[in-house]
DNA sequence: TCAGTCTGGGGGAGCGCTCCCCCAGACCTG
DNA sequence: CAGGTCTGGGGGAGCGCTCCCCCAGACTGA
């Protein structure tokens, strides 16, 4: 019996006769046998694994994200479904973004998928440089490095916006997402645009897309408007914060202030009143991101995905 | 110049002389040379690379898990920090389980470290059996398994029911987790253990420490026991869920009714009325966690840590 | 019956590293 | 100055696989 039979057994070549094959696979669960990864990731020249490279705030920041747990645990789902092991990566310091670079050249990975980097951030581009298939899940600020899926955020802010100016509300205000963010700077900019073109005026608070950050913007705006009868936040998390504002404050909601979140979060359904939102389909979009590198892996390329997004009517707004 | 010099040189050996050091470096630097890692590993045996194994509920169920999130980000932190890559490992159907036995018994990682673990898991145990140092996030059902670093939960549950007791409540209900897992256990037995030593007697929900459980629970429990003045979730999801019930059944928190949760996630501030719970230090247990896990690889043995509960009092009750 | 074709299995190279062994040369000591 | 010691660098084996090449043996058709 010769190793080649046996290479031949496990990796389910057809030519090999029944019975050879019977007594390898005999043999192979008798002792328990199990091939070594690294020498077979050696010779193949691949590894079978994709990593997912998150950006990772600095440290005391992070909060219970639901956007993290989500996007990689809807992404290794994918993953595994496909059989591809998951690496999980956190881009955080400087420092630990040269690691990432070498750990991606030494070849541990066969492809990368990119989790809401921020503008500023210069790892996209070195990323793409390497000839590594990369995808992103989310839009980047550079076009063009590579392709994407992303939720349609242009057209959810604006139908969020456009409920609010029907309801007859007349300051409508916004909290917005960091701006290096993408995501963030669209639907500031849908805002922007559908209050201008009902003739009136943004009122604008800045926010980091957490909870903290949401209750803290909606005091700021409360103080810079008193009079102001609606919220546009950019995300969930920072709705849920304002909502504690405006309860501390002794505001109603809907009644004198309505609330209007973005990307629809299990949360949002237990907030007191339920809050009105953008569902943004995250799941989904993980499992697509995934599916778009697996076809860049096969093809040599792919083409970016937009994603539907839809209003939840509830009781905040 | 011969490739043991550029090994040395790279692995950072002491015995080469500094102008060949220098030659190599410079080499390396301009034709960006980064070492192949699946040679690296085959030839050392090990691969710097620790895998996170989180039981994953069968699809659908998943919610934004603040569980997940911490934790993974947590260990993940404290992993890179010690030079380590993450493997992710969703371990859900039991074919996926096979999966992850040959993924590790196939030498992809030096280490193993569970999370959340129910207690009909056959993992623990077949992992155990294969000699790969593993560590379990949370106490197993089956002890001496392998070392684990869990939160004082029996100390934490005790506290908050004691702390209803002292306020007088009468009727004092509780939300427990699904009881294959070890946590929601002796978070309940607490609960009985403390009613019983004041002569109550207990009422019990039966949740599966989601949210949307909690609410189901929450409504159970009103129709069991009209009269009940407190609850006590065994996780701040449930008892974000059971507020929503009680909002939506008329009955005022903490007034009516006072509710305490157990983990103190970012979320049970901003709850209405803030969360009165538990603190579980999840991300701190989570790189704990790491720590034993790093001790095992160089040690050859670790105990195990249970860390402190503490009653996180709010609004709530 | 024999050349010719086809199929399945064995031998062995080689993937890119690390690490052991050995040797050249510098240095030291009596 | 000769013999011994020590230090640093080079050669080469080997980690455990896959895959190519080739050959033995079965089978076919004239």
């Amino acid at each position: 019996m010769s190793k080649s039979s046996v290479s031949r057994v496990i990796n389910g070549e057809p030519t090999v006769a029944p019975e050879i094959r019977q007594i390898v696979m005999a043999a192979v669960t008798e002792l328990g046998y199990v091939p070594n990864g690294a020498a077979r990731n050696l010779v193949t020249q691949k590894t079978n694994t994709i990593a997912i490279i998150v950006s990772d705030p600095p440290a005391g920041l992070v909060s219970d994200d639901p956007m993290f747990a989500m996007v990689v645990r809807a992404a290794s789902r994918a993953l595994e479904a496909a059989g591809k092991q998951v690496s999980l990566v956190l881009a955080g310091s400087a420092e630990s973004r040269l690691r990432v670079e070498q750990y991606l050249a030494a070849g541990h990975v066969d492809g990368a998928m990119l989790v809401s980097m921020d503008g500023a951030d210069p790892l996209p581009a070195v990323l793409a440089r390497t000839g590594l298939p990369v995808v992103s899940h989310g839009r980047l600020a550079t076009p063009g490095l590579m392709p994407y899926v992303d939720n349609d955020n242009v057209g959810g802010a604006t139908k969020a916006v456009q409920h609010l100016l029907d309801q007859g509300r007349q300051r409508i205000a916004t909290i917005s997402g960091p701006l290096d963010m993408q995501a963030a700077q669209e639907r500031l900019n849908a805002y922007r645009q559908s209050l201008q073109d009902s003739d009136r005026r943004s009122i604008v608070a800045l926010g980091d897309f957490t909870r903290i950050s949401g209750a803290d913007a909606m005091r700021q705006l409360l103080q810079d408007d008193p009079q102001l009868d609606a919220v546009f936040a950019a995300n969930d998390l920072m709705a849920i914060g304002a909502l504690r504002t405006l309860r501390e404050a002794g505001r109603r909601v809907p009644d004198d202030v309505a609330v209007v979140g973005f990307d629809d979060i299990e949360a949002a359904l237990y907030t007191a009143p339920p809050l009105t939102t953008v569902r943004s389909p995250m799941g989904e979009q993980a499992a697509s991101t995934v599916r778009l590198l697996l076809d860049l892996l096969t093809n040599g390329s792919a083409d970016s995905v937009i994603l539907p997004t839809e209003l939840i009517l509830r009781e905040s707004a």
